[in-house]
RNA sequence: GCCUUGGUGGUGGAAUGGUAGACACGAGGGACUUAAAAUCCCUUGGCCCGAAACGGCCGUGCGGGUUCGAGUCCCGCCCGAGGCACCA
């Protein structure tokens, strides 16, 4: 009988549905299991083959824990808020709302014919106001808490009051400066900062939404501004974010990558003394070098310091105004394109090397920026290759510190050698000078220790339409808090999506947007608001009281896998990060750390398929005689093309222009060139999982791209292959029937049968827990294929199987299940002594050791005897190799510890 | 420049320090067919000896090293991918 998969898959679709096959309740009597994907922005392309990949190995995980009889919650929703939505509505007026409800129906039916185990009663939408609610609360929350650094956590902002009072610092201040002062500790603050600001989109952006100076959405410029934002102070948590990295099983670079995002170190603040001709201050500036203080020939400051204006002589200041005009012209891409050219002005002053006495000029440049450190530096050019820049152009002179290092080309950055010129350093390696320095600087109260990071607080603030609405509004100018009740604070009707003609965010348009006649916050929350917390949401979705009840989030816990994609490692895997410890700061949650552990799954390329139009005709000639004539390079739908074999009458009729198309062959057929480039609708290389489903079903879409390669690999989709995985199916398939007549005995199986499965079942079983999820199909294809060639249909080998292949296949795995007489859905088949039978710890690894030295391991049976174990090993082929001919004279064998051979 | 990865046939990719190239695709040959599709079987890293059989040599980016044994471990290069980029 053929295997119809189409009828298969409809039919087993509509089961799970109609059952509710994989609801999931807390269940304290079976162990829990949390397998997350990264839920998806629903754009209006639709998915294509990529987003699954990380989806099918989310769900092939969850099948198998599962089976294992874990209680696994495995939801689904979508991150709903967001610019293209808005965009969008710009263009056309179309309601973010509307479009984003057709996105996620499409969406929902591509998910829906893959045969994803989620359970879709707990879908959430971060557009839902029963769902930003909590996004709302949570702002709240981190509103009404400041961090105390001698507690290491976030308290409640009246402990701070009540600081305040004890110190004397509150009383008689007017309700105006208390909100300012609270203002400067409050987890969730409004503050001046330079934004990332971007003109076209007219919105700020985070740090990780910019890319080389562009946004990430749309490429367009951005620029530096000093603006009044919402921030989240996650600088406040930079220390724990880096520490409870240890803990989690994440990919070493991933890790690296919030490490130096964080980018934690270690050095000492050092005061020197500034002097603009009439007034003298001390200037404190950052360093990680203290080591080489002596070899310091010039101060800088960046531009945007306070400094500046202080240290600004007057002969100087019309210089230093030209430059600073001409900083702040340039836009940030115009910065990083000119980052090897040194620019900078004289600000007519000098500072005093607090160690040596000497006085050095203080410069102004781009180079060192106001954000981090003090926003002032020591320049020490022999040892910084940016001071050695600086130094270079200005003609500014260059002192090196290191015995026998060489400066004359460029700066000896390395933290090793031998100090000189350096006074009490001199003699000392750069290791042991460092911590000497500091000593002496905290000694004579120069300063002291110092660690700094480059994580910044995150700007929380988006002039949009299409997000959160902050529940705040200005009572006499002060930002004040809406009471919980009054959440969720939903989003107006406007009638347009622009900013309003002066200016305002969108908001502006909207009618009544005030509270007790004082205005309502205008911005919006930025797109990370809503994902920063969802998996929290997903483990009790309905509730109206609480993010999470207690007992969902004592239950559920945290994420024990999270998947999804790299380019979320420096934004939503940090803040989501930080809104949990501040969540378990405030009690809300258990866990100090969301993502146990975390895959990234790699990105599926397109490959894009050529055909060559010789110029100036309608002909086309085949890839390989190409080169015999001038040809144009034409991108051609790769649903048109099959093994790079184009199909011609397709493509006559893809085009009107190429109706008449004439085509020069090889062998009889048209071969067609191929490159692997993005996936993307104009490069027509764009495959969409439906047409997959429809030609081969959705079992081998879901093999097939497990097959594909290593998950957290990037690989081209190509179809080339898919054939393979689907004739395994019918082969499977084909092993159930007889002809037309399903046909399953009863018999008992041979050795070699039970050697094919047991060898699957042992594979399939440590591949999985690995994420090795080509190699289970392979080995799936090896043992289907003995099985087929052993001519086996016996029950006792098809039914477990079923069960393994169930996680990949769980369509034809139910179908087969079904017609072997069981009524319940193999997802929640209990074979643990099929699955457990060949990974029992009966073994012993013994050390196999020549004249007391280890040469290789052994693995025997635990229940051998001393004797017997020895009778292995002499005859071993490794032992024998080792030996090439030599004669064993003593075989020692201490039970369970080690294999001692004497020759 | 710094950090993190990776480099294996025609292709995608397998190999706890132990027979490199599993599995699949593609290619070639064959069987069954009037034919096609489908299915099945054989060959398939390179080179060499040979009638055949049995074989031999070389092969995991390059150069060294550790080891009885290295794709795997160590040192030094080369190349690709991703991230960060004036973070003092």
């Amino acid at each position: 009988m053929e295997y119809n998969f189409k009828e298969i898959e409809k039919k087993w679709q509509a089961y799970w549905a109609d059952r509710q096959t994989f609801r999931v309740e807390t269940d304290p009597s079976k162990p829990k299991y949390y397998v997350l994907d990264m839920f998806p922005y629903p754009s209006g392309a639709g998915l294509h083959v990529g987003h699954p990949l990380g989806y099918i190995a989310s769900d092939i995980y969850s099948r198998y824990k599962r089976l294992k009889g874990f209680n696994v919650l495995h939801p689904m929703g979508y991150d709903a808020f967001g610019l293209p939505a808005e965009q969008y509505a710009i263009q056309t007026g179309q309601h973010p709302a509307i479009t984003t409800e057709q996105n996620i129906r499409r969406y929902r039916q591509q998910m829906d014919r893959i045969g994803f185990s989620y359970d879709w009663s707990r879908e959430v939408r971060t557009c839902d106001p029963a769902y930003y609610k909590w996004t709302q609360w949570a702002f709240l929350e981190m509103f009404g808490h400041w961090y105390n650094p001698e507690t290491d956590k976030a308290e409640p902002i009246e402990t701070l009051i009540e600081k305040f009072k004890a110190e004397g610092r509150w009383e008689g201040l007017s309700e105006k400066e208390q909100s300012d002062l609270l203002m400067q500790y409050r987890i969730a603050y409004q503050g001046e900062t330079s934004v990332n600001w971007c003109p076209k989109l007219g919105t700020v952006l985070a740090n990780d939404e910019v890319k080389e100076g562009l946004s990430v959405r749309g490429g367009f410029p951005v620029e530096q501004k000093k603006m009044k934002q919402w921030q989240l102070r996650v600088s406040a948590y930079a220390q724990r974010l880096l520490d409870d990295l240890e803990e989690l099983e994440w990919t070493d670079s991933l890790k690296e990558m919030q490490r130096n995002w964080i980018g934690r170190s270690q050095g000492a603040e050092i005061v020197f003394k500034v002097s603009n001709g009439s007034e003298t201050y001390d200037m404190t500036i950052f360093t990680t070098r203290a080591d080489t203080i002596f070899g310091v020939t010039f101060m800088v400051l960046a531009p945007e310091s306070e400094w500046v204006e202080k240290l600004t002589t007057p002969e100087q200041r019309a210089a230093v105004e030209d430059y600073l005009a001409l900083v702040k012209k340039k836009t940030e891409r115009e910065r990083i394109a000119e980052t090897r050219k040194a620019t900078g002005v004289f600000s007519g002053s000098y500072a005093v090397n607090p160690l040596t006495g000497k006085e050095v000029p203080v410069w102004i440049s781009e180079y060192v920026l106001s954000g981090y450190g003090t926003g002032a530096i020591m320049a020490v050019p022999a040892h910084d290759s940016r001071d050695y820049t600086f130094a270079k152009t200005f003609n500014l002179p260059i002192v090196p510190l290191i015995e026998g290092c060489d400066v004359s080309q460029e700066s000896f950055d390395a933290k090793d050698g031998i100090m000189c010129n350096s006074g009490f350093l001199n003699g000392k390696t750069v290791k042991e000078a460092i911590p000497a320095a500091i000593d002496y600087v905290e000694s004579h109260g120069l300063g002291h220790r110092k660690i700094n990071f480059r994580l910044r607080d995150a700007i929380f603030s988006r002039q949009r339409y299409w997000g959160e609405p902050f529940p705040i509004y200005f009572k006499e100018g002060i930002p004040t808090p809406l009471p919980v009740d009054a959440l969720p604070l939903e989003l107006p009707e406007i009638d347009e999506f622009k900013p309003t003609e002066t200016g305002e965010p969108p908001l502006g348009r909207a009618k009544g947007w005030t509270v007790d006649g004082w205005p309502l916050e205008l911005i919006t929350m930025p797109g990370f608001a809503g994902s920063s917390a969802y998996y929290l949401r997903y483990m009790d979705p309905h509730n109206d009281q609480a993010l999470v009840s207690r007992e969902a989030d004592a239950y559920w816990r945290n994420v024990d896998l999270y998947i999804g994609g790299t380019e979320h490692a420096t934004g939503h895997l940090i803040y989501a990060r930080f809104w949990n410890k501040f969540l378990y700061d405030c009690g809300y949650v258990c866990e100090m750390e969301p993502f146990k552990k975390l895959i990234n799954q790699g990105m599926i390329q397109g490959r894009s398929n050529f055909v060559y139009r010789i110029k100036n005709t309608n002909t086309f000639v085949s890839c390989g005689l190409k080169d015999q004539y001038d040809t144009t390079e034409i991108h051609v739908l790769v649903n048109l093309v099959h093994n790079d074999r184009l199909d011609i009458e397709a493509f006559r009729n893809w085009m009107p222009e190429y109706k008449t198309a004439e085509f020069i062959l090889e062998d009889g057929e048209y071969i067609c060139g191929w490159a692997v480039e993005k996936m993307s609708k104009s490069m027509f290389n764009v495959v969409n999982p439906d047409e997959v489903c429809d030609r081969y079903g959705a079992d081998t879409l879901r093999m097939y791209e497990m097959f594909l390669g290593p998950l957290e690999q990037s690989k081209p989709w190509d179809t080339k292959g898919i054939d393979g995985v689907h004739r395994f199916l019918r082969k499977l398939w084909g092993l159930h029937f007889d002809r037309d007549t399903f046909c399953v005995s009863d018999e008992a199986p041979t050795p070699a049968e039970l050697k094919a499965l047991h060898k699957l079942i042992g594979k399939a079983q440590a591949d999985i827990e690995n994420f090795s999820f080509n190699t289970t199909v392979s080995a799936f294809m090896i043992a289907v294929g003995t099985l087929a060639d052993l001519k086996c249909n016996k029950r006792a080998i098809l039914e477990p199987l079923a069960i393994v292949l169930s996680p990949f296949a769980p369509h034809i795995a139910e179908e087969l299940w079904s017609l072997m007489g069981h009524t319940e859905s193999i997802a929640y088949a209990r074979f643990p002594e099929y699955i457990e039978a060949y990974t029992r710890e009966d073994n012993v690894e013994y050390p196999v050791s020549f004249n007391g030295k280890t040469r290789f391991k052994l693995t025997v049976s635990k229940s051998l005897s001393p004797a017997e174990v020895e009778a292995i090993v002499r005859a071993d082929e490794n032992t024998a190799r080792y030996l090439a001919g030599g004669a064993i004279r003593k075989v020692i064998v201490v039970p369970g510890r080690i294999i001692n051979i004497v020759c």
